[in-house]
DNA sequence: CTGAAAGCGCTAACAA
DNA sequence: TTGTTAGCGCTTTCAG
C-alpha cells in the first residue's frame, strides 16, 4: 500500500508552497510559466493527485449528486440516469444513485440524507413524499430538481407537456370505435394524486368518450401491477375497449396479462403505454405510447440542476413536449 | 441557508467536549448514561448531523462505492446497480454509477479516477481495459472486483459458470435438427478475447456442429450491434440455422432485424440469448436464452466487496450459476 | 469516564 | 508573483 503523496510533498519536490501547487492547478492566479512547469513536472513524477475529500471539506462543496428515483432498474430511470451522467461528466460531477421503491420512508429517508451529506445537488422523482418536503432542502440551500408530473414546493421543475398527446391518442382510439375508456392509473396515495390519469379523462370527456369509475384501476408502476390491473379492467362486465396506462411498464404488464387471458390486441381491446422506453418498439404488437423521453428529461435536469450550482435561486419549471406515437396496438 | 451545526456546537450546548460527542455517536468509548442523554438531547435540539466530509478526511475512508459498467441503461447493468445498491444499503454505503461506453479511454479514466477519489471500492465490468491495469489499484489498496467473464489481474470476479447451459442450449438446437450455428460475438478487441464464443465453439465441436467461420460476426454488445450482425449472417452463402447471441440485448436486435427481413423465428432460424434480462419472456417469440442473474451478480459483488473492505485480501472468485431456459424462439 | 489537542489535505485570505 | 497561515469538522491519541 503506497503512501498517499499530498500538495505538500509536490511543493517541497518543486522548491515552491502548497499554496503556490494548488494555484497552479485550480488557475485561479496567475503563476510564472516556470513554476508551473516544476510544479506540473513534480506533480507528474510523484503521481500526485488532488484529494477531492479534502478539497470538500475546505470549500464545503461536494462535487457528488444524487439522483433519488423509485427504481433504477426501470428502463425510464436507468435512461434518465445515463443522460443526466453524461451531461454531468463534463463538469467533474459524479452520479450517486439511490432507489426509494417508490415507498415514502425511503424517500423521506434519503431526501434527509441527501441533505447531510451536502450533496451539491439532488435531482428527484418523488412518488409519495410531501410537496412542502422539500422546502427544508431549500432553507438547506442544496439545488434540488424534481422530475414528477406536479409541482413539489418552490423548486425546479422538469414535467411532460403532454396535452396535445393526451388529445389526439384519445382521438386516435376514438376513430377506430372505440368508446369505453380503460385506464391503468397509477397508486391512489401517490402525492398530488395522478396528473395523467387527470389528463385522460379530460380529453376523454373532451372528446365525448366516457371513463367510467370501474374502468380505472390503481397501482404501482411496475410489469406486475399492470398485468393485476389489466385484468381486474377487463373482468368488469363490459370491459374496456380501449387501455391507457400510467407508463410504458404497466402496458407490458398488461400485453402479459392479455396474452394469459387470450386476449388480442388490439383487435380485442387496444393499449397505449406512455413515456416510449426501449422496449415499446420490441413488444408485438409494437406498443402505442406518449413518448416522453427520458434522455432528455436527464439532460434538462442536469441543465437545470448546473443553473442552481452556479447561483441561480429563482425555481424553474421545464416543460418536455410529450408527443402521441401510433403504433399496432391500436 | 440556515449555518451547519457542528460537533462543537453540540459539545457546547451539552457542557461536554467534542470528542465525548464523537465517542457518544460512535459508541467506541463507554459514556455515562447521564452524558450520553444530554449530547443527545443536544443533537435531537439542534438538529446536528454529522459531516461525512469531514469524517472521511479524518478517517481516509470514504462511504462511496464506484460502480464502473459499459452502459447503466443496459437493463443487465441496470438490475446489477439496483442489487448492488440495496446490498450496500444497510452498511450505509453509496453506490456512484459511471459509464464508459465500453471505450478504453472511458475505462482508464474513470478506474484511474476511482483510485485518485478514494472511494471505499470499485465494482467493474471492463471491456477493453487490459488485465494489468488493475495492479495499479490493488498497489493504491483499493477493493475491486470485477464482474466479468474472464479474470483480470489478482482481483475479485463475478462470473458465470455457464458451461452446462452452453452444453444443453447447443444440445437442444441440434435436437431440432439444426446443424449450422452461427454466432452473435462481442467485440473482436475486448480484453481476453471472448469466452462466451469460445464455450460455444467448444461445445458446438464436442456435438459434431460447426460453426464456421463466416458465422461468426463481432461488435459492441448492443441492440443496433445486435441487428447488423444478424443480417450480416443472415446474408451469407448458407446461413446459419441457429444463431446464438453473446446477450439478449443484441439477440433482441437480431429480432428486430428478422422482422424486417421477413424471417421467422423460430421457422427459418433459432435465437438463443444469453442472461435472461426481464424483457426476454417480453419479446415474441420469447426468448430462449441463458439465464445469468444480474441480481445475484450484484448481490455477489457487493458481499465480495464488504469482504474487502472488512479486511479480507486473498482474491476470490465467485462462480454464479448460469442455467439454458427454453422458450419459444427455438 | 472525560478533555485537550493534533492533524487529515486542501483553499483562500492576508502579507510580502 | 509567491509564501504564510488559519481553518473546514471530524477522530483519536495521550493525559488526566
Amino acid at each position: 500500500m503506497q503512501q498517499r503523496v499530498t500538495m505538500h510533498d509536490v511543493a517541497r519536490a518543486a522548491g515552491v508552497s502548497s499554496a503556490t501547487v494548488s494555484y497552479v492547478l485550480s488557475g485561479k492566479r496567475p503563476v510564472t510559466e516556470e513554476t508551473r512547469r516544476s510544479v506540473q513536472s513534480a506533480i507528474d513524477r510523484l503521481g500526485f493527485s488532488l484529494n477531492p475529500v479534502a478539497r470538500s471539506l475546505r470549500t464545503g462543496r461536494s462535487m457528488m449528486v444524487a439522483l433519488i428515483v423509485p427504481d433504477i432498474s426501470n428502463p425510464f430511470y436507468a435512461l434518465l440516469a445515463r443522460s443526466l451522467q453524461d451531461e454531468l461528466r463534463g463538469r467533474e460531477y459524479h452520479v450517486v444513485v439511490c432507489n426509494t421503491g417508490a415507498q415514502l420512508a425511503e424517500e423521506q429517508a434519503l431526501l434527509r440524507e441527501a441533505m447531510q451529506q451536502r450533496f451539491a445537488g439532488v435531482i428527484m422523482t418523488p412518488f409519495r413524499l410531501s410537496t412542502q418536503a422539500f422546502e427544508a432542502l431549500r432553507s438547506a440551500a442544496v439545488p434540488v430538481v424534481v422530475s414528477a408530473d406536479i409541482a413539489f414546493g418552490e423548486v425546479d421543475l422538469v414535467t411532460p407537456d403532454a396535452e396535445d398527446a393526451v388529445r389526439e391518442a384519445i382521438r386516435h382510439v376514438a376513430d377506430s370505435g372505440r368508446r369505453r375508456i380503460g385506464v391503468v392509473a397509477g397508486p391512489r396515495d401517490a402525492t398530488g394524486g395522478d396528473p395523467r390519469l387527470d389528463r385522460i379523462r379530460t380529453h376523454a370527456a373532451a372528446a365525448g368518450l366516457r371513463v367510467s369509475q370501474e374502468h380505472i384501476v390503481h397501482g404501482e408502476h411496475t410489469r406486475a401491477a399492470g398485468a393485476q390491473g389489466f385484468r381486474h379492467l377487463m373482468r368488469s362486465r363490459r370491459p374496456p375497449e380501449a387501455v391507457l396506462c400510467v407508463n410504458d411498464v404497466t402496458a407490458v404488464g398488461a400485453m402479459d396479462m392479455a396474452d394469459r387471458l387470450g386476449l388480442d390486441i388490439p383487435g380485442d381491446v387496444a393499449l397505449v403505454g406512455h413515456d416510449d422506453i426501449d422496449f415499446a418498439t420490441l413488444v408485438r404488437p409494437r406498443l402505442t405510447t406518449i413518448r416522453y423521453p427520458a434522455h432528455e428529461v436527464g439532460r434538462i435536469a442536469a441543465l437545470l440542476l448546473l443553473e442552481q450550482i452556479d447561483g441561480r435561486s429563482d425555481p424553474r419549471t421545464a416543460y418536455v413536449s410529450a408527443d402521441f406515437v401510433a403504433r399496432a396496438s391500436t
